[in-house]
DNA sequence: GCCGTTTTCGGCCCGACTGTTTTCAGTCG
């Protein structure tokens, strides 16, 4: 049984029910509610009901009478006889329809009613045949932007990394900042208009992965800036444009939105454009049962506006703390920031060392000095070298006597700190390799000799999930290991992580004093947000690594950062947040 | 269809933009 499978067929409920112009208008919205309830549910919806019955089920939020019967229904019979019902009339690929910029249900429905357009090849030869424009409602336009929309589609790879979309939008947002002046050009006179300006949405929320990137900017004069925009290299399509808000795609291939507002609501606006959406359901809510009204303009007691120009005021009126973006996701923040319970998030300032980072020996591309002055330049106070060891031999692996002759450099670079009266401490490390059987490629009597031992899985991916279990136990349980790397396996649009007990991870971590670490990579953000959190709340400590193999990479600590804070971890959390004594007195 | 620390009935977040229309429905976020 699959929660994701019920809250399926309750969205595709949802579709079918809002194409029926005769319908209750909220129906839609309700099952779509219940629908994202159950995607967020931790426990198995056909157990619980196996447990319990449907008594149980309508104690999730969202799911009433009807929508209890349904799922019964399906646990039952494993089919919903309405949804059927609906496909055998409409038999549509609405799911891919409705990825079409501008292609909703109501759309889809004429479309299959008139011309019997059924899925996306459909959409487009009919497009195409022109016989879309002349249509009751839809025009030349609507069947050429169907059309540039298709292809869009075709070509789009879905969600972004937080990792490829930042840097773009930092360097939009350093232009908008920056922008000179040239005598000569008309859009000369944009420095000076943007009062403010940030990022927005699920990039200020550090998500993973981005659909789209929002930006928010404060002017008095939003024509400017839009025609500023839209003069941008990079953009290879306006979606919209508006006096106050411009879509774009990039030629990179995700959507960019500016919006524009005054100064004086650029904090409402921000809290609104920030989202997420469920958290701000929530907070509008909190604001009519307090007679007040929040919206992107600003927070308003009837008609006069009491709070707008800073995110800080709207909440504390709402009489909640702030909430930091990152926690925005209705996931208890709320209810925290009522009782005054939020944790005080780590931040990239907290963190005093990286324990993750390849060197020239294993194959990087950097000698450990240069490592360590990178380090130095970033305000660290201590790194370590952590090369792969002999098993990987792909990754140029250290056998034990090549270790001995790298601490040794290591020895030597850190004398010479030391004569420069340096304050800074390269420590010997290691990425060991956890083998099928639990045992470490490298013999314990040379890991004793080490500061500190990481070892991940980087092989034999496919095994049970309890010999998985068994084999990264077994790992926790060596007194030599101290950390265990990109624990889940995943790699993110490619790779799912593979199969093992969390929980008894945890709680062999929490027995053994073994630090579990937050790969920092971008491609991996391995733990991800829901595992910190839970790590944190079994009492187990993290690390947050950048996993750099170049000095290049070690900036991919941010990334690390932002996680942890999207996992509610603190500094008391997070150990090279803490000074290289205390770490190393962690460390077994 | 769901929900209730004013409500078991009457609300449900709400504004911007487009393309079509000739005052607005559909889509989006």
């Amino acid at each position: 049984m699959s929660n994701q499978k019920i809250a399926k067929i309750f969205y595709e409920l949802a579709d079918y029910y809002e194409m029926d112009g005769n319908a209750i208008p909220f129906k839609p919205q309700a099952y779509r509610k219940a629908a994202a309830m159950i995607e967020s549910l931790k426990s198995d919806i056909g157990e619980v009901y196996q447990k319990g019955g449907g008594e149980v089920l309508k104690e999730i939020p969202g799911v009433g009478e009807g929508l209890a019967k349904k799922i019964e229904e399906y646990i039952k019979t494993g089919k919903i006889r309405e949804l059927a019902r609906f496909k055998k009339k409409m038999p549509v690929d609405l799911d891919n329809i409705v990825r079409v910029e501008g292609m909703g249900v109501k759309k889809a429905k004429i479309l299959y009613e008139k011309l019997g357009v059924k899925n996306l090849k459909d959409l487009e030869k009919a497009a195409k045949a022109h016989k879309i424009a002349p249509l009751f409602g839809f025009g030349l336009k609507t069947e050429k932007n169907i059309l540039e929309n298709i292809e869009f589609l075709k070509r789009s790879k879905g969600r972004f990394l937080l990792g490829e979309i930042s840097p773009i939008v930092d360097e939009i947002i350093s232009k908008f900042k920056n922008f000179k002046i040239k005598p000569s050009s008309e859009i000369s006179s944009i420095t000076g208009e943007v009062k403010k300006i940030s990022e927005a949405g699920s990039l200020r929320r550090r998500k993973e992965t981005i659909g789209d990137a929002d930006i928010l900017i404060a002017s008095n004069n939003p024509s400017k800036i839009i025609n500023y925009f839209i003069s941008l290299p990079g953009i290879a399509k306006i979606l919209g444009k508006g006096t106050t808000k411009v879509s774009v795609k990039m030629a990179a291939g995700f959507d960019v939105d500016i919006r524009v507002v005054s100064e004086k609501s650029f904090g409402s606006a921000l809290q609104y454009f920030t989202g997420s959406k469920e958290h701000n359901i929530v907070l509008r809510k909190i604001a009519i049962s307090k007679g007040l009204k929040l919206n992107e303009y600003g927070l308003f007691k009837g008609n006069k506006m009491i709070a707008g120009e800073n995110e800080e005021n709207i909440y504390k009126l709402l009489g909640l703390n702030y909430i930091e973006p990152e926690l925005r996701e209705n996931t208890g923040e709320i209810e925290a920031a009522t009782n005054k319970k939020l944790p005080k998030l780590i931040n990239y300032n907290d963190i005093l060392g990286d324990l993750h980072i390849h060197s020239n020996w294993d194959g990087g591309e950097n000698f450990i000095e240069e490592l360590a002055r990178t380090a130095i330049f970033r305000g660290y106070q201590y790194i370590g070298i952590s090369d792969h060891t002999q098993f990987l031999k792909i990754e140029n692996g250290l056998d034990e006597k090549q270790l001995e002759k790298r601490n040794k450099e290591i020895d030597k670079i850190n004398l010479k700190f030391k004569i420069q009266n340096l304050k800074f401490r390269i420590l010997k490390g290691c990425e060991a390799n956890i083998m099928t059987d639990g045992s470490i490629d490298i013999k314990d009597e040379f890991l004793a000799k080490l500061d500190y031992v990481i070892a991940g899985v980087h092989s034999q991916l496919k095994i049970s999930k309890e010999e998985m279990t068994q084999r990264i136990v077994k790992a926790m349980e060596n007194p030599n290991v101290d950390i265990i790397s990109h624990l889940t396996g995943r790699i993110l649009n490619q790779r799912d992580e593979y199969e093992f007990d969390f929980d008894k991870i945890l709680s062999v971590a929490k027995k053994t004093g073994t630090i579990l670490e937050i790969n920092a990579n971008p491609y991996r953000l391995d733990l991800n947000d829901k595992n910190i959190r839970r790590a944190k709340k079994a009492g187990v400590k993290m690390i947050i690594n950048s996993d750099a193999h170049h000095k290049e990479q070690m900036s991919q600590m941010e990334y690390g950062v932002f996680q942890a804070r999207r996992g509610w971890a603190e500094k008391s959390d997070i150990i090279n947040a803490w000074p290289v004594e205390k770490l190393l007195n962690m460390l077994k």
